[in-house]
DNA sequence: ATATATTGTTAGACAAGTCTAACAATGGCT
DNA sequence: AGCCATTGTTAGACTTGTCTAACAATATAT
């Protein structure tokens, strides 16, 4: 139906969406790494296809059937990375750049077989929710840990970056998904946080670090 | 590498080339359903890339280079359509459009976890050999059953066609590799051959389904 | 309010991969 | 040898998806 261009262009628009579903052109092209004019004329390409609604020198407001193809997209991304994991031995770290191009294959039945092998999950191995058929997410209450203040314990939940470089640095430190992270103390300088990984150990983690754990109050 | 595109070429080079690894234009426009101008172009590119030797006029020749290009392509195929039956349950005539896409699939990794969780396969679901990560393929000795004479007990080993639709008319039969099969008779107008899978039924075949069961002389 | 930076748009070029129409070479047949 | 069907080639057009360069609109800051 859609080109593999373009179904990364749809995922990046719902990744990407506001409350509002507006996108703008510049943070899609930055998305993409491709060219703001490129992005720009596809954006007109998908406003004829009803994918979204172009005005000019608005952002693009992604449609309800522009949502509904890029969170079929997802699905068979997260559905993909949790088969990879769970029935290929591979680690958390390795999926994501399989699944990016297996998201792409033209084939209900496939994704139906993995969906079932895995008796319907609903969560991928990096914590993120598993959109339904209908293109329906579950509403997690995660937050990202720089917004933690100091004293709280929380469950490490899912991660916000599931780059290979990022997951290497928590396998690193033995950190997983659903350990007990404290807040020792929060530098108000840097943002930087020091934590305690319960019954692991202590570590002091950049502000950037701690903007991809998310977590949820334990 | 080489693009999707690309990659479609050289199976089809490979799958048509004769014993001088030679294939007309002619040829591979009919397998690839692309116009004959648009090979002719793309050889030219491919001699470019040495994956093929071109001369005006004659058919292009592959190349060593182009024939491991093809080989391993041809292993990524069959290992998808392997994993596909054994470890997703799907049936083998569901299989093999599925394969034509996750080929093209780039990651070394992902082929070589399926390799080892199959236990290492030398033959796809189809009854063809799967070429080794060298491009070295195992020599069979099958001949197609319509040059089989009567009187003859033959071992069905594979088919030279793994269309949904083929494979359809083989289950309405319950006719599966490794089945007796004894030719009857055989109807000299027509090429037509009056089998007996033996242990199930009596069947006539058209000489357009003896060439697509392969077998080996029991 | 005006200058400046950022963001968005237009125009034109290009590569990959396809097509049709027209023409050229090859090879089989009389 | 000459005719004709088949096969191969050239030329030119088109779509998709990208780019750069130049320009226009909007937002930001003083
Ligand atoms: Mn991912
Ligand atoms: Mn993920
Ligand atoms: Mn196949
Ligand atoms: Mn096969």
């Amino acid at each position: 139906m859609y080109s593999v261009v373009e179904e990364n262009y749809l995922k990046a628009l719902l990744n990407l969406c506001n409350a509002d579903d507006e996108v703008s052109i510049n943070d899609l092209s930055k998305r993409l790494n491709i060219k703001m004019p490129s992005v720009n004329s596809m954006m007109k390409r998908f406003a004829e296809k009803e994918l979204v609604a172009y005005e000019s020198y608005k952002p693009v407001k992604l449609s309800a059937k522009g949502k509904k193809e890029a969170s079929m997209i997802i699905r068979k991304h997260r559905l993909t990375e949790m088969f990879l994991v769970e029935k290929m031995d591979f680690n958390w770290e390795e999926v994501h750049e399989i699944a990016e191009q297996i998201e792409h294959i033209q084939s209900p039945l496939f994704f139906e077989k993995m969906d079932a092998l895995l008796g319907y999950p609903k969560f991928d191995p990096h914590g993120s929710p598993i959109p339904d058929k209908n293109g329906k997410v579950i509403k997690t209450s995660y937050v990202p840990l720089n917004v933690c203040e100091a004293g709280k314990v929380v469950t490490l939940k899912a991660v916000a970056d599931s780059s290979e470089a990022f997951l290497r640095f928590l396998n690193g430190r033995s950190i997983l998904l659903g350990d007990q992270l404290k807040v020792l103390s929060k530098e108000p300088f840097d943002g930087s946080m020091q934590i305690e990984v319960v019954g692991k150990s202590t570590e002091v983690f950049s502000e950037l670090i701690c903007e991809k754990l998310l977590v949820e109050k334990a």
